[in-house]
DNA sequence: CGGGTTTTATAGCTTTGTGTTATGAAATCG
DNA sequence: CGATTTCATAACACAAAGCTATAAAACCCG
């Protein structure tokens, strides 16, 4: 015969009661099923497990080498049956995230803890890189959850595109902080830092001024949105960034106008087509787009991109 | 409803094997079953535990969190079953034993080495003391088998006396060494080294000694047969004792010669009553038994003492 | 020591878990 | 696309584990 769960947990009881009757009221069951467990239970071990002892049943020498084990191993199946109900209440799991170097540092790390907090369970791979990067681990299925831009579909990847608005930035007391907004006629003559010439956000900027015939000339390139308000904001020059990226930037020395017209910085999020998406990234991706969800353009008048990618 | 021992049987040998067949063979029953503990298992736990994929079953991202933890108590309920095996084979259990100081040293490490070498999970306190502390060990029930000597009874344990044989010791070239016995007679004149005038081995040989009409003359009193056997070997003088303690004198500058008439020390093996011996301690008083054997006095002519102590 | 109380074990019965075989649906593969 | 493998479902058998009722044993106290 195989040692039964019931059995034990029926050992433990009597072993910490001291009397069948006791075991029977803390298991919720009735005393004649705890004696015939226990009765079982010594005669699957072979060898008898308790003595009557002024009253009191205690364990023989044998059992009370087993106790300890026993003990350690029902410690193990109810943290067991925690666990599935955290994850079942997505208070635990593991939640791998791929995403761009600038959002590791800024966004991400507030949305995160907000989302942590209330799971205790949870815990988190994050790995910034480059977007081609960021696709393959998704590709890989290395990583649950990828935020990138410049995605233009893959068969193995499901995306979801953010249309961000868009903000012209100027370093504090710059003549066209008069102005209420800004376009490329009002740039023309600026020379602009912006991102670098072969990223999608820069040819859809380049495009508008083109539209509007006015030359873009350039004073920097950067890789991220954020290094460009660091720059605006020690005078050096103006920009145009994605508004969400300005927020730590308000009130250090930077001013923000709308630009017009409407451009978006379209921010892509991706997972794996053929892995199930766990509950736990369902719920962060959800928590990740409410987060953004002020910073996003209005869907009517984005620039030069539909609302969702092909899937 | 609860987490049953079965479903994570089959939880773990279909993540190991990849299929629900493969794992069906694995563990010995029929597929349809494994097919069912594992859907009672995902409706237990509340979420989807595998998935298809190109051909194999692969646990879902939340299963995976879980296996780890599963494979663990498994493991823990195969090694306690390796260990309620070990016990009823005699091989693991814990063994508390109380002696006197002399064996502890001298005849217990041989007997416990041979004991323990074919029961590796064996376990041994071993508690060398006074005669009185040994019987409140075991009173109190602190340790399963205590070896003594001058024990007198008492009701909360159970003793069995066994009686040693003595002989005569002398060191090398001592005139005496001519005579193939030595007796009272013998010893006359000579100064003995003996143990302490308030042991009960002290009384037994002097009352011999009495019935012989000589006079019994001390050079020295120890506690320990031991260090009579030391002192003589060293050519202080000579003694009687067990001869048990001689044998790792023999060769070392002591001459043994039987001691007529027939002297007994009246060693005595206790355990508690009221508490059931272990099968360990059984078959351990068992072994040393057998191993006290060859140094047995012969029944028929013990001197001043029954075989067995009233229980 | 004897009678009442408490505690444990046994008996008979029901429900649930775990196994079986038979069989159909779905996925895989050549 | 048809053959084969793989999995799930159905129908059933038996063991485990629960229950109530009750007998037996141990304990307590006057």
């Amino acid at each position: 015969m195989t040692i039964r769960l019931r059995q034990l947990e029926a050992f433990r009881a009597v072993a910490r009661t001291g009397s069948v009757t006791h075991a029977a009221q803390a298991l919720g069951i009735s005393q004649p099923a705890v004696s015939r467990l226990l009765g079982n239970f010594a005669e699957t071990v072979g060898f008898d497990v308790f003595q009557r002892r002024d009253g009191r049943l205690t364990p023989t020498q044998e059992a009370r080498y087993l106790l300890g084990e026993v003990d350690r191993l029902l410690e193990g199946l109810h943290h067991l049956e925690q666990l599935t109900q955290d994850i079942t209440d997505r208070k635990a799991g593991h939640l791998r995230i791929a995403c761009l170097p600038g959002f590791a540092t800024s966004h991400l790390p507030g949305v995160l803890a907000d989302f942590l907090r209330t799971r205790p369970g949870v815990t988190v791979s994050l790995e910034p890189d480059r977007p081609e990067r960021i696709l393959e681990w998704i590709i890989g299925e290395q990583y649950d959850f990828g935020i990138t831009d410049s995605f233009s579909g893959h068969p193995a990847v499901k995306s979801e595109t953010l249309n961000m608005r868009c903000v012209c930035i100027l370093p504090q007391g710059h003549p066209l902080s008069a102005r209420p907004t800004l376009g490329p006629q009002d740039l023309a003559g600026e020379r602009l830092i912006h991102t670098r010439r072969d990223s999608t956000f820069f040819r859809d900027l380049d495009a508008l001024f083109q539209q509007s015939g006015v030359p873009l000339q350039t004073l920097i390139e950067v890789r991220q949105f954020t290094a460009a308000c660091m720059l605006v904001s020690k005078g050096l020059g103006v920009s145009v960034v994605s508004e969400l990226d300005t927020r730590d930037y308000l009130g250090r020395g930077i001013v923000v106008r709308p630009f017009a017209p409407a451009l978006a910085h379209r921010l892509t999020l991706l997972h794996p087509t053929h892995t199930p998406i766990s509950m736990v990234t369902l719920e962060f991706m959800e928590a990740f787009r409410q987060s953004l969800a002020p910073y996003l353009l209005a869907p009517d008048n984005a620039a030069g991109s539909p609302g969702k990618a092909p899937e």
